[in-house]
DNA sequence: CTCCGTGCAAAGCATTTGCATCCAT
DNA sequence: ATGGATGCAAATGCTTTGCACGGAG
């Protein structure tokens, strides 16, 4: 099974055409585009792709953590990130974003003393700053 | 100056009677609302507030840092958190949001390898689970 | 008098939903 | 044949904006 299909599956989705259109692009892009910009871009590209469905697959990706979600003015923008626990480094300047995987920062988070009875199921980090291109 | 006009000094907002009502609510209350929840609790605690007006408030306040956003479906909350570096705990199950401040932790990150030209200027952690109280 | 702030009402617009059609099994 | 998937279009609802009024200095 490809890396596409194992993602839809993850998602409780079925691999259908244009969901696989959807998530090979969203793991090629570098960008982080909207689901109304993504859907756009599929046009654009040629792809047949109605909009609710970019909706609905991007929700559930979403839901199922195979992809993150910023927040925008108004809306909301998703990118495939790494898989396994990574921050987020934003650039203010570009928009562009980076996943980095530091082991040490996981290490300190996971030995962190949190309230008597709290169970962490997930952990979320965003760096903002200027990256080196801007 | 009290601590109402400092916060929406701080945010390049005159302290007028109704920027007051609003972020003083917001320090005393524990919850998370958003922009029409909260004028709705404004409305019924017998205060004359516009929506406008809270929207464009907690829209200042959150661009200046004074307020964190909390994104939902289709929707934003948002919620007075401590001054300096700390963690949202978010429970999962009543969405009851605490802040932690842990020494350790942002000493880790503040230590992690950037990549080279990436200027921090801010941080964000969310850890998300379930607490004791549910 | 002047200017910023306010609030109402009217857009604006991303997102969701209903439903008929389509496709794959 | 059958049930999920799709896409169009309409509806939904949060958020924004225009504009006239009001209040402080």
């Amino acid at each position: 099974m490809g890396e596409v299909a194992g993602l839809l599956r993850r998602a409780g989705l079925r691999p259908t055409t244009q969901r696989r259109i959807i998530v090979t692009d969203l793991i090629d892009r570098t960008g982080t585009p909207t689901a109304l910009e993504l859907h756009a871009l599929l046009r654009d590209a040629g792809h047949r792709v109605g909009l609710s469905t970019v909706y609905r697959t991007l929700g559930a990706l979403a839901e199922a953590g195979v992809v993150h979600t910023f927040p925008r003015r108004n809306e909301v923008a998703f990118r495939r990130c790494a898989d396994g626990p990574h921050q987020h480094l934003i650039c203010l300047s570009c928009g562009r974003i980076e996943d980095l995987a530091p082991p040490q920062l996981d290490a300190a988070a996971g030995s962190l003393a949190y309230p008597a009875g709290f169970t962490v199921q997930g952990r979320r980090t965003d760096v903002y700053g200027v990256c080196a291109a801007c």
